[in-house]
DNA sequence: TTGAAAGCGCTAACAA
DNA sequence: TTGTTAGCGCTTTCAA
C-alpha cells in the first residue's frame, strides 16, 4: 500500500506544527484558530489526499467509532433488515461496524465478543443473546454500552427493542378464535431465547383468556426455529392423537415446516389445518397457501436499538428505557380457514 | 468501560519487561525465552483477564486483521451466504470484518472504500463493483489487496471469483432448446454490471451457436436485478408483438417479476410461457410453479475469494488467478414447459 | 493562536 | 535470553 499521507505530512508541506494541524481538521478545535490558517491547512489536506488513520485516533482518544454486531447467522432473512437499520443510524455517524455470527452458539458468542473487545469497539448491539447470557450481562457491567435487539436477556440492566411478542400472540389466536378454532395447537420456539419463551407464554395466556380448554398435548417445544423443527414438532402434534383445527407457530420458518409436513400426511393447509406463522419473512406473500403472519417491525427495530446504543455511548449518564416495544400486525393470507364453531 | 489489561500491567505484576512479556505473548517469537519465564507470564495474563489491543498492534505492525466487504444489499439474499464464506476463512485466521453496503450507488462506494481506508483495513474484498470502476482500480493500483466475487471490474489486473456466466447461459437456452422452443426472449441484466452484460452476451452467443433467428425485439434490459424490473421489461417484451414461447431472465428476481407480470396479461407461466430464472435463490422451491434456474455457489465464491485475498495479504509476490470461474448447475423445477417445435 | 511534549498500547531494532 | 529505546499517527495538556 502506498504510504498514507499523515498529518506530520501535512505539517511540513504548511509549515505549521502537527498539533497546529490537527487541530485545523478537528471541527471542534477548529474555532481557537484563524482561518487563514485553517483554509490553508485543509486546502492542502485535501490536495494531499490527507484520510486520518481512525487506528491512531482511536487509540488516542479510546474511542474506535466501532460498534459490534452480533447476530445468530446473517443467512438467516430475518436479519439483514436490522442490520439495515443499524446501519441507518450509524454510518452517518461516523460509525462503522463489525458483524459476528454466532450460529445460536454458547462458546462461539464467547469467543466472538473477545474478538470485538479486543478491537474496542465502543458499544454492542446483540440479536442473538440466550434468555441468560451471564458472559453478556458481564461485559455490559463492566461499562460496555450494549442494547439487545429483537430479543432481550432476562434479569438485566441490558436495553432491549424487542417486538410485541405478547400482543402478537394474543391477536393471532383472537383472529383463530374469530375464524371458529377452538382447539388450537403450538408448535414454541426453543426456550432459550426470549421469543420462544415470551411466545409460548402469551400463547398460554391468550388461551386461558379465551376460556379455551387445551389439551395438554397442545404445545410442541421445538429446538431451533427452523423448518425441519416444525416437521418434527407437527410429527409430535400429529402422534399425539389430540385432535386440533389449526397450529400457531412462533415464527414462519417453524411455520413453513409444518405445513410441509401435513401434506406429507396427506392434509392439506388450510382445508384440514389452518397454521399461521411470525416475523412475515421476504417471499412469504409468493408461498401458497400464503401463511397468515405477524409481521414485526426489523428495520425499525435496528433503528432504535442504533440510537439507544449513540445515545448509550455519548451520554453516559442518560436514561436509556430499559425495554422498547415495537407495535406488530397481523397479516391476513390464505393459511387459515374460517370453520364452524363446535357449539358451545 | 472497565480499564483494560495492558502488557505493563503485566510487566509490573511479573517484574519483567514490557517487551518481555510482549514477546511472552507472540507465538512467534517465543522460542527466544525461557520456558519457564513465558509460563509465568502466559498464567498471568490468563489470570488478570489480558485482552491484546488489536488498535496498538495495529498501528505499529500496520497490519489491522480487518478486511473490508463491500456489498449491493445484505438484505438481497444472494449476498449472505457469500458473506458467511468469506468469513468461514476469514475468522479462523483472526480477521474481522466491516461490511458496508453500497446499494449500487458510485458516490457511496466512494464514500465507503474511504471508511474503509480510514479504518486502515488489509484487503478489500468487493461483491458490488461496476464493470469499469476506476476508482477501486485506482485502490487497488496503490497496493491494496482486493478481490472482486461474484462480478468483476474489466480491464483490471483485480482477481475475480465469479460464477460460469457463459456455462450457465448456454445450458439454459439449450435446454429450452430441447424442450421446443425456438423464440426466447432475454430479459437481461444491468449492463453496467458484469453479470448483466455477460450473461446478455452469452445469451446472443449462444443463439448464434443453435442457429436460432431472433427479433431485434427478443432482449429487453432492465436497469436493476428486481421483480419491478422483471415486471416492467415483460410489458416491452410483450408489447414488442413479437411473439415467443419463453423468457430466459438474467436472474431470479427478474423471473419472479416476469411470471407475475404475465399472470397479470392473462397469461401463465409454464402454459402460455415458459421462464428461467439464474442464482437460485432460497425460497425457490416453494414458490410455485417453481422456477427452473441457475444454481451458483455464493458460500465457495465467497469462501475462495477470502483465499485468495489472504493470500495477497500475506504473499505479496504470490501470483493469484486473474478469473476463478466457478461451475454451476441447472435445477429443473416447473416453469419450462415441453412444448412442439415448429416445423423446420 | 500556536508550539512543545507526552503518551495511548504495542512491536521491533538494537544493546547488553 | 532479556532490557532499552524509539516510534506507529494521533490528540491533548500545558506553555508560550
Amino acid at each position: 500500500m502506498t504510504k498514507p499521507v499523515t498529518l506530520k505530512d501535512i505539517a511540513r508541506e504548511t509549515g505549521v506544527h502537527v498539533s497546529t494541524v490537527s487541530r485545523a481538521l478537528d471541527p471542534n478545535a477548529r474555532t481557537s484558530l484563524t482561518t487563514e490558517v485553517v483554509e490553508r491547512i485543509r486546502a492542502t489536506a485535501e490536495r494531499m489526499g490527507y484520510r486520518p488513520n481512525r487506528l491512531a485516533s482511536g487509540l488516542r482518544t479510546r474511542r474506535t467509532m466501532t460498534v459490534g454486531l452480533m447476530l445468530p447467522d446473517i443467512a438467516n432473512t430475518l436479519f439483514p433488515p436490522i442490520v439495515r437499520g443499524v446501519e441507518s443510524i450509524l454510518e452517518p455517524k461516523g460509525y462503522a461496524s463489525i458483524i459476528v455470527n454466532t450460529d445460536g452458539d454458547r462458546e462461539r458468542e464467547g469467543k466472538l465478543v473477545d474478538v470485538l473487545l479486543q478491537r474496542g469497539v465502543d458499544g454492542i448491539i446483540h440479536a442473538a443473546p440466550y434468555r441468560t447470557d451471564p458472559r453478556m450481562v458481564a461485559v455490559s457491567r463492566q461499562g460496555m454500552p450494549m442494547v439487545t435487539v429483537n430479543r432481550q436477556i432476562e434479569n438485566s440492566r441490558i436495553p432491549a427493542v424487542i417486538n410485541d411478542d405478547a400482543g402478537g400472540i394474543a391477536e393471532m389466536l383472537r383472529y383463530l378464535f374469530d375464524a371458529g378454532h377452538r382447539r388450537v395447537a403450538h408448535i414454541a420456539g426453543p426456550q432459550t431465547l426470549s421469543t420462544g419463551r415470551s411466545r409460548m407464554e402469551a400463547f398460554k395466556a391468550a388461551v386461558a383468556e379465551l376460556g379455551l380448554d387445551l389439551s395438554e398435548h397442545a404445545i410442541a417445544f421445538s429446538s431451533h426455529f427452523d423448518e425441519d423443527e416444525g416437521r418434527r414438532c407437527t410429527r409430535e402434534l400429529l402422534a399425539s392423537g389430540w385432535k386440533f383445527t389449526a397450529i400457531l407457530c412462533a415464527n414462519d420458518r417453524l411455520a413453513l415446516g409444518a405445513i410441509d409436513e401435513l401434506n406429507r400426511h396427506g392434509l392439506s393447509c388450510p382445508d384440514d389445518v389452518s397454521v399461521t406463522g411470525y416475523n412475515d419473512i421476504p417471499f412469504l406473500d409468493l408461498i401458497p397457501p400464503g401463511l397468515t403472519t405477524i409481521r414485526i417491525q426489523q428495520f425499525d427495530a435496528g433503528r432504535m436499538s442504533a440510537e439507544l446504543l449513540v445515545k448509550m455511548m455519548t451520554e453516559p449518564e442518560a436514561t436509556i428505557p430499559r425495554t422498547t416495544i415495537l407495535p406488530v400486525r397481523l397479516i391476513e393470507r390464505g393459511s387459515v380457514k374460517r370453520i364452524a364453531p363446535p357449539p358451545s
